[in-house]
DNA sequence: ATATCTGCAAAGACTTTGCATGAGA
DNA sequence: TCTCATGCAAAGTCTTTGCAGATAT
């Protein structure tokens, strides 16, 4: 198997085997799907994909694969609302321009904003050391989204 | 049936009248739990608690009711990553004031804060107004998390 | 009177678990 | 070799749906 150093596509090996993880094919394809696209794929949106070329992969490792990512914090788990969570690459090589979520309450139809995200940044660190100090939290991460109707649903209504 | 103006506890009575619901026991029920709690209930703890006092109440009418007060805009639903909804009121008497959430990824504790919730409204109504023009979108809400572990929990880590 | 609402039971959807087999180090 | 990882099937949870009876207006 081979190995890199630096932050290459293989970087992340070593991040593995520190752990005390294996690399495998299944690990090795989702991590890469997960790092090529911007898509907002839910657990059967990776299974489908990743079935196409490797047929042997089950839904079960994709939802496993998927848990250790997120207990390692290479991944985030979002929920939009419809009742499946969806996951993205927040770390590692590949990983997307930090942004935040505008979502259509109605068809489900999720867009990336980086809209006054730096204005954004000094007021969520300034709250993140507060909140920390106030009740003593370990803080990972943060979520913000906007609700509402997209161009196509509001006219409905 | 009694009914108030105003905004007495009876407010609500007019909004489902003139939207064309009828008033119930249920969602009477309902309401005026949401409005006297600062929990964040799930549709089960919702069903257990006013079971208690109403057993006739079923759980699919918690659910049903809960829908309609969310598309109705008088409750937000959130999902904190827990696998089950919750529901708080944002609307109409008993309303709790602005807030948003600090969640325990380990234990799933959360806690409301309003900490330089001030200084944030500036920015979401700004960003709001940037999105909403350059998306088409028709903004109704927006959710503020931090993630991370607490008290507790961080010391098992 | 009648359209809406409700409760029960059943179905549906997403996710997790048990266990024997297979694969990485 | 010896754990750890995987796949299948089954089970577990939360939520939604169908339908007959009950209720609000």
């Amino acid at each position: 198997m081979r190995r890199g150093f630096g932050r290459g596509p293989y970087w992340w090996y070593n991040q593995f085997q520190d752990a005390g993880f294996r690399i495998t094919v299944p690990r090795q394809v989702i991590l890469d799907l997960l790092s090529k696209t911007d898509k907002h794929l839910s657990a059967e949106d990776i299974y489908l994909e990743v079935h196409k070329r490797y047929p042997a992969i089950g839904l079960t490792t994709v939802y496993r694969t998927l848990e250790l990512l997120v207990n390692m914090g290479w991944v985030f788990r979002f929920d939009f609302g419809d009742g499946r969570a969806r996951y993205e690459l927040c770390q590692g090589p590949g990983v997307r321009r930090h942004h935040h979520h505008l979502v259509c309450t109605n068809c489900g139809r999720v867009i990336d904003y980086t809209e006054l995200i730096e204005q954004e940044k000094e007021l969520i660190s300034q709250t993140e050391k507060e909140l920390s100090r106030k009740y003593n939290f370990k803080i990972n991460n943060h979520q913000i989204q906007f609700l509402g109707l997209c161009e196509k649903c509001k006219m409905n209504y």
